[in-house]
DNA sequence: ATTTGTGATGTGTGATCACAAATCATAACG
DNA sequence: CGTTATGATTTGTGATCACACATCACAAAT
């Protein structure tokens, strides 16, 4: 009898889970210094986990390990732009393989997270939020965690510079027709088509947040 | 005057790379335990160091903590398959860029390369140091450090199993063959000949370790 | 006014210790 | 003979400590 809901987080995840937080929606800049020792006091706990995190971090490249120094890590623009192309790559895969697996339950859970996206006097964060949730929800209909995850991986490297942009943006508009059609070209199952969809909402984005980037002053 | 080449490795550093290269070179198998403390006897250090590398190549995907043990990420033939399309996607996109960036130096060094593994009577353990070597280099013309790493990491999930092939094959006269065309079609700026040539190594060499792996025994 | 040397401070690194939980071996029981 | 209970051992987790080096500030010399 092998009952597996047992509950086992330990200081370690906890303090991974919640830096990797800090970082990716903008809490802690890209570029600013880590405290090892502010960390864990600010947690209560000791030195030790909050190391052991941060290599699982830096490992993820969201932080980088200096002679005596940790820092957030910070991508020039001319790097966000790679990042975003390899995430196309890895999103056009999940795209082809969630084609042939997609069902009316991905259909319907897609639906409803654009339909919370759509109340027009959303806030930033939430937009967000639920953006993640539309696209993560979207390479879930792959049914491969692995690349699910590597995906997500990729996702946060860029995603402080997200947080920038959207929070310099109000309007969602554009964003929200590239999403509506992404679901419209999964349903009919159109992958060609699907393919250029992301593509251009990629490219979309992308240009965005390097427009935003640009006109931003430099994180010191 | 800024010279600065002062040799700074940390014993965390050393730990790190040593695991992933016994991982990788098949000397700790998929799903054997690791023991934190015989790692740091056998290497004459702390437990903390071990840690810290083992927390590293937990985010590299190369080992899993589970509740009191680690072990070796032990991946089914669905996933090593996963990996391979994973792979040939970020691959194709180094070679895209590569293309525009390629100069004389790198053909040369692949040459070179190519050349030393045209030895007939070559070690396995050699040759797959030099088709890592190649591999490597190649993407090295992409001029992009980020992707460049990224692909490493992916490569390396598939590494032991590659190892498990390359012990059971004493034929790379195909494999060869792919390489040689690749070089080709790079120094001639062949793009879309150049993909498909990458498709067609990369599902060779895919389903050469996939029969391997179907036809040995699995590691327990 | 700029540069350089010196000391204080802060910080990551690595070692050692205590503890709880998982694992395993052995024995008791059906 | 197979199964379960139980105690010993192992092992990851987290805390604390000592140390070396990077960084910074201030002052003295150019």
């Amino acid at each position: 009898m092998d009952s597996l809901p047992i509950r086992v987080s330990t200081v370690n995840d906890e303090v991974y889970e919640r830096l990797r937080q800090w970082i990716t929606t903008g809490t802690l800049l890209p570029g600013m210094k880590i405290s090892i020792r502010s960390i864990a006091d600010s947690f209560g706990v000791s030195t030790m986990p909050v190391r052991e995190a941060l290599r699982r971090l830096e490992s993820d490249g969201l932080v980088v390990f200096g002679r005596r120094s940790v820092t957030v890590t910070l991508l020039s623009t001319d790097q966000v732009q790679q990042v975003f192309q390899i995430r196309l790559r890895l999103e056009q895969l999940a795209a082809e393989w969630a084609i042939d697996q997609v069902d009316e339950d991905d259909i319907a859970d897609l639906e409803s997270i654009l339909a919370k996206m759509d109340r027009p006097d959303i806030g930033v964060d939430e937009w967000r939020h639920l953006n993640q949730d539309f696209h993560r929800r979207f390479y879930d209909c792959a049914r491969s965690p692995h690349l699910l995850e590597l995906i997500r991986n990729v996702w946060d490297k860029v995603e402080p510079y997200m947080a920038i942009y959207a929070s310099t943006v109000q309007d969602f508009a554009e964003a929200q027709r590239q999403h509506s059609e992404m679901l419209e070209l999964i349903r009919g199952r159109r992958l060609s088509a699907l393919l250029t969809a992301t593509a251009e909402h990629l490219d979309y984005t992308a240009r965005t947040v390097v427009a935003a980037l640009e006109g931003a002053a430099p994180p010191k």
